[in-house]
DNA sequence: CTGTTACCGTAACGTCCGTTACGGGCGACG
DNA sequence: CGTCGCCCGTAACGGACGTTACGGTAACAG
């Protein structure tokens, strides 16, 4: 039961990265997890909670993605890069996470819910990194580390928002310069 | 009857700063102009090239914004922060113009021409901030002129995307701080 | 083996969408 | 002053949407 609920949001995912937001009907993401409409209003209320479950799961899986880069990573300031380099999109598969990002973002306009979750998770990120950036940089002051933090936090989604639209303009090489460079000028 | 085409992509921008992209319909659009769906229809051939000339009007007053900001600062390096600021989100109706950006990103997914047009007016930014930033370090590197330019418009745009959906965490004094942090560490 | 229950596919309903066709009003010109 | 032609409001159409109600089926209990 609660796997079929993931499975659902996986398919909202692909249709999301496949046709963006104006494809996400109930009827697509049916279609795309192999079933028909009458399974899906028997696992979720209806279309907004599809919506918001699948918000909910994307960003655990990203905290889940998240930590690990964390723990794989040594040092500090290493720490802080992996966690970065991971939240943006490096790879086609990355693209694709941007792409729903994206397209999570423009649903949460008119939706107060959706803007709600976005919101505590974008925070939620904003204190890794400032945590992070503590560690890595033990003697800035807390003011600065707050704007820098939002700076990188902001750096990566811009990265991601551009790169979604423009793979060409912002290739991975392009996206890792930026983050480093932009490390190293936060943690000196 | 090019004013119309104007006052009606001014609508679509309403629409779309107040209830996002699902809320973008013909109907919308007409009754936020004072007009019905028949002059929409005699104005434009349809819904697609309504959104298009929307985007392009929307890029061309950007445009023009970017080169009043430019023509008024003083020095490469306070043109180049102009420019950055007047991009990003400080006011109430620049947090407007960035929620018009993210339902216009939206859109293009899954619209080629959106996305082209998307794809050209990033990349005419990006070459205006590389131009700046030559003239405010004509010391830096070509590529690391590059990488910086990009980055800059990155946090842009992440800054703007952020702002969008939750201006409490990313206020104008925090946007204009992670700016001329960004445009400090940039130039030196 | 039979009855019951929970699950889910099927089909339909009402609404709203983009688009089209039609008609009336109004200025221009003979 | 009459007539023609152009705008644009009105109304309707076909389709797709979210949602609901119903029916069949398979698994489990007795």
């Amino acid at each position: 039961m609660d796997s079929q609920r993931e499975q659902l949001s996986r398919a909202v995912w692909s249709v999301l990265a496949e046709q963006g937001l104006p494809g996400l009907t109930v009827r697509a993401v049916a279609e795309r997890a192999g079933c028909t409409t009458g399974l899906v209003m028997h696992a979720f209320a209806g279309r907004h909670e599809l919506l918001v479950h699948a918000r909910r799961l994307l960003h655990e899986r990203a905290a889940e993605s998240a930590d690990a880069a964390e723990a794989g990573a040594a040092g500090p300031a290493e720490r802080l890069r992996a966690v970065l380099r991971q939240a943006a999109c490096l790879t086609p598969a990355g693209r694709e996470r941007a792409r729903v990002r994206v397209a999570f973002l423009a649903a949460a306009a008119g939706d107060e819910e959706l803007a709600a979750v976005h919101r505590q998770n974008n925070r939620v990120f904003v204190r890794r990194v400032e945590r992070l950036l503590a560690e890595a940089a033990p003697d800035l002051p807390r003011a600065q580390r707050e704007v820098r933090a939002r700076s990188l936090v902001a750096l990566v989604e811009g990265l991601n928002c551009l790169a979604a639209a423009d793979p060409a303009t912002y290739p991975a090489r392009a996206q890792t310069a930026a983050l480093d460079d932009a490390v190293r000028a936060a943690t000196s």
